[in-house]
DNA sequence: TATTTGTATTATAATATATAATACAAATAA
DNA sequence: TTATTTGTATTATATATTATAATACAAATA
């Protein structure tokens, strides 16, 4: 698993990992059933602390991401519930970017493009590569 | 100018109440040109400390959403400069929410919708409203 | 039995966040 | 002029967050 954390950046580094987990899934790097590194491994890989894994870990574990099991280590997930939450929250996040973008110049059609081919480039992802 | 703040919440003050002044330019809330509150004015009306208050101008003022000048206290204005810097980070944020959602079950047709929904909330209360 | 796993605890340090109390020059209003 | 208000800056203090370090433990595995 290729993970690149910024440590002058401002997002704390286990919000770094855990961001970079959620996209390597949604980009297929990661797929459903597959296994993380164990903490310690991905803690020496990365340089950093155990802990910090840790707490990233336990926070895709929360969001259902992955499913931890003893020995057999982090599993990734597809979440089952919480949809109506996570509806609430994610119109709240968008109002805040889409916001933003207008105000910097982004407008509609615009905006819509760019989500729609980053759809396409995860959806991409999610297929087997065509040889 | 409404504003909630949250005091239970992870995010910062200062971070909450800049998100707030974001959204209120962009749903027309605040129109280009309209003065905002001083910031001890702000500060007492929000019960928050005026240094609070000083970083969230500071940043907004950074961003280029507001202007500050003496006396005058802060104005809103549109951002100039900065759509290419701003163009890379929005398709980073996107690339993260957009994962998220589509693990969480929001796929391509009802992302794109809710956003085109915000759009049009957006754009309606930058007209005047019909009486 | 020995090792590795996730998890938990405790301690320490550095940084971020928020408040408080001032102070200052510039602009404004009296 | 004088007095007030402005944004800005500084210093101090307290708390929370973040990250590391050193352990420890039960469960699972080899």
């Amino acid at each position: 698993m290729i993970i690149t954390l910024d440590f002058k950046s401002e997002t704390p580094i286990y919000m770094q990992l855990r961001n970079a987990v959620v996209v390597a899934i949604g980009k297929g790097d990661l797929k459903d059933g597959e296994k993380l590194p164990t903490i310690r491994q991905l803690a020496e890989e990365l340089g950093i602390n155990a802990m910090t894994v840790n707490k990233a870990y336990a926070i895709l574990k929360n969001e259902e991401f992955i499913t931890i099991d003893r020995r057999h280590g982090a599993t990734v997930t597809r979440p089952e519930g919480g949809r109506g939450e996570y509806r609430e929250k994610l119109e709240q996040e968008l109002t805040l970017v889409i916001s933003e973008a207008s105000l910097k110049g982004v407008g509609r059609k615009e905006f819509l493009d760019t989500c729609a081919d980053i759809f396409a480039e995860l959806a991409a992802g999610q297929r087997p590569i065509a040889e």
